[in-house]
DNA sequence: GTACGATCTGGAGTGCACTCCAGCTCAAGG
DNA sequence: CCTTGAGCTGGAGTGCACTCCAGATCGTAC
């Protein structure tokens, strides 16, 4: 209980996010439902907003599209009877992630590969050649 | 030797990029000189071109931006004499693939953590009450 | 009661990275 | 020759995800 109340302010301080993302996150219906104002108009926000927000921020971060992040939303939004489809988008995202993590270990290596080799010329003063602009070419 | 040559049609084949991009690659000046032409004005790549743009490829697609790779690519283009300054932008790039790796990480622990309860309580008809819009609010 | 910082709305603007287009030329096959 | 597909240029347009106003109101501290 002791259901607690973030100012707009609050809640871009603890999430990370500005307060014109917040406003913004709402008119693009990424929220469960319109966050609930003061007698003056302005927005309360509470526990469960704030985890909702935590959650959606992380998938943000993590590559998921705003479009997507609105169906999900969508589908929380409506009620009890489609936790398959939420389990759903869920799981594809956790696969997307896998699939990208993949991809940055494989640029990663290759990229440390580079920078070991071309370390080693930079110090032995003898990195010329190494995409040289006219490398070889008659 | 046997310097290969590709239309700029093959580069799009073989880098995955489109011919659209290609050309504004090399209007944003990401490549390392102007690719040289056929007597009719017609682009000519050849093997450094394309091992260059896959080089820069991996660079963008591993989360560089196109403003940091036109330095990069400027660093190569002058010549020999700034490999240390290479050197710094590649390490920078690696650290920051190992941080945006680690985050995703993180992010999928989570994401995880949520597939495998919520995927319990699908599976056991349970599923009411985890992120409904009303959960336990007095 | 007044100052002033936080918040409000609706809408315009920004930055990035492409992507598309019109109108044209080039080159290979029949 | 003629057709047809690929390529050319310069510039405009797109999609995404914010970000920034102007002009007004709210609310707490003095």
């Amino acid at each position: 209980m002791a259901a607690e109340r973030f100012s707009i302010g609050e809640v871009a301080t603890r999430t990370g996010l500005s307060v014109d993302t917040l406003r913004w996150f709402e008119r693009e219906r990424l929220l469960l439902r319109s966050v609930s104002r003061t007698s003056g108009g302005r927005r309360v926000y509470d526990t469960a907003d704030l985890e909702w927000l935590h959650l959606i921020n992380r998938l943000r971060t993590s590559g998921m599209p705003i479009a997507r992040i609105r169906e999900f939303a969508g589908l929380v939004r409506s009620g009890p009877g489609n936790e398959a489809e939420r389990l759903a988008v869920l799981v594809e995202h956790e696969q997307a992630v896998q699939v990208r993590i993949a991809e940055l270990a494989e640029h990663l290596a290759v990229i440390q590969e580079k920078v070991r080799i071309y370390g080693e010329h930079v110090l032995a003063g003898t990195a010329a050649g190494l995409w040289a602009p006219v490398a070889g070419n008659d």
